[in-house]
DNA sequence: CGGAATCCTCTATGATACTG
DNA sequence: CAGTATCATAGAGGATTCCG
């Protein structure tokens, strides 16, 4: 007796599609890139006083990780005080319209979900 | 003198969206809704065994907090022993092509990214 | 079979203080 | 200004046990 073959998504144990989405699974992350995208090149300062309620750290830890991953450029001048700029990589642009697909679904669903929820 | 006028995503301390879309940041709501999609109804067991790293407990979370919001559906069955089925509704239906755009998102990236992590 | 209840652990995040 | 270092904590997630 064959059972249903069922279909699954991950290869044996670790699956890396997994593992590139838990990056902007975090709290922060898509956060970060749609204000970047927004707004276009932006210091430190700046992206904190737009996303007013992400700590120092989270942001640090933030944009360092996306830095890593080759989704934002980051761009020191020898000032004094010194002065960081951040902005979208072109792979990090190629992300945008995905995250605004979502959002966008977000907006649309949101009232439905909402009422759904009490 | 004014300032540069940045563009934030977040009305006055909550954001909705944020809300919506922290759903599905969690660990296993995005794949037990591509697991659904790809094999229709499934059964409890069915979906653990299919993803098969879950824990029977956050199965059992993640199925209740997708169906509270009303992307997927739960029929139960009155036999001995229970059969209880879940299945996307339109809603879920809905989000799927969302989440596959970044899905090939990250295959396309995958191998660029982990070779930047390094 | 399809869970719920309990307990426990570990990670993400936050608050605070300090620095080149 | 743009961070790092340190410490503290809530909550996500896992292991185990029990139940209709």
């Amino acid at each position: 007796m064959d059972e249903k073959k069922l279909k699954n998504f991950h290869s044996t144990g670790n699956c890396p599609v997994r593992d590139i989405l838990c990056r902007f699974g975090d709290k922060w992350s898509v956060l970060v890139l749609i204000t970047l995208q927004a707004n276009g090149m932006m210091r430190f300062n700046e992206i904190q006083k737009t996303i007013d309620d992400i700590s120092q750290r989270m942001l640090s830890v933030t944009l360092r990780t996306l830095e890593q991953d080759g989704l934002i450029r980051r761009k020191v001048y020898a000032e004094v005080p010194p002065r960081v700029e951040y902005s979208l990589t072109p792979m990090g642009v190629s992300l945008i319209p995905h995250i605004n697909a979502l959002v966008d679904w977000a907006m649309q669903n949101m009232s439905r979900i909402l009422e759904k929820r009490k």
